[in-house]
DNA sequence: CTGGCACCTGGAGCATGCTCCAGGTCAAGC
DNA sequence: GCTTGACCTGGAGCATGCTCCAGGTGCCAG
């Protein structure tokens, strides 16, 4: 099992060392090992927590749900049901951005289209 | 031409008053027309504008770069290229937040199918 | 030995995008 | 005439999610 720096932690998450500190500070990671001198020594498992925390983050889930996740997790395998539930919903939050952002994106294609057309138009009569 | 009250522009836009006023106040809206009393009378461009900056807004264009399509749009029609490349240019980054989306949320689903598979592991050794 | 660098902590500060409030105006219904 | 309700203004405040800072420790290269 490999342990990793906190820089080799922010290459391998992209998340920035002070963000790393914020997620402990808030409870959103457990305690991080630390090695003699106090400095954070990363495990494979925190790296992958902290992958499943940027997938919900960039996905749009707020914090305070990440935090109740992390909760449940902590407790133990009983609460798997509930972080199904809590995944599932946010899924479908996630289908649902989805399709918003592709009918704004089909408005925003129309407007550039609407754009052109009023160029063409501007080259048909000064032409 | 229609006229809208304050109350039937929130009605029609799905923004609050408070953001109305707010939008107007930093300049993403131009100065709504008033009544003789002072109180906001929206046209049908006004809440066709609004629809835009919806679009806009909804699929993450923040309000800087927001503005600075409402200022091109203010000096007139010679600006139209470079509206269209603000909108083509946020086009991609919205086909980007796509992909990235798409992405995450299959690994999110991948993750409530593995704790699904861990219940039924679970029955099947307690059954 | 001595920098210099990566790291530590607690706490303050900041960018974004609203949201709320106090104090006031106007018009309409009772 | 009086209340009620929608609206006004300028300005303060707030929720989220970081980001930065001061002051200090420990380790390694020269």
């Amino acid at each position: 099992m490999a342990v990793y720096t906190p820089a080799e932690a922010v290459e391998e998450t992209g998340f920035s060392l002070d963000t790393l500190r914020y997620y402990e500070r808030i409870g959103l990671l457990e305690r991080i090992g630390r090695n003699a001198a106090g400095q954070r020594r990363f495990t494979d498992d925190d790296i992958g927590w902290l992958g499943m925390i940027r997938c919900l983050r960039d996905t749009g889930m707020p914090i305070a749900e990440m935090l109740r996740f992390a909760a449940l997790t902590r407790q133990g395998d009983h609460t798997i049901p509930e972080r199904i539930e809590l995944l599932e919903a946010h899924d479908r939050a996630v289908e649902r951005q989805l399709d918003d952002l592709q009918t704004k994106q089909g408005a925003i294609k129309r407007k550039i289209g609407y754009y052109k057309d009023v160029l063409a138009m501007d080259r048909a009569f000064t032409c």
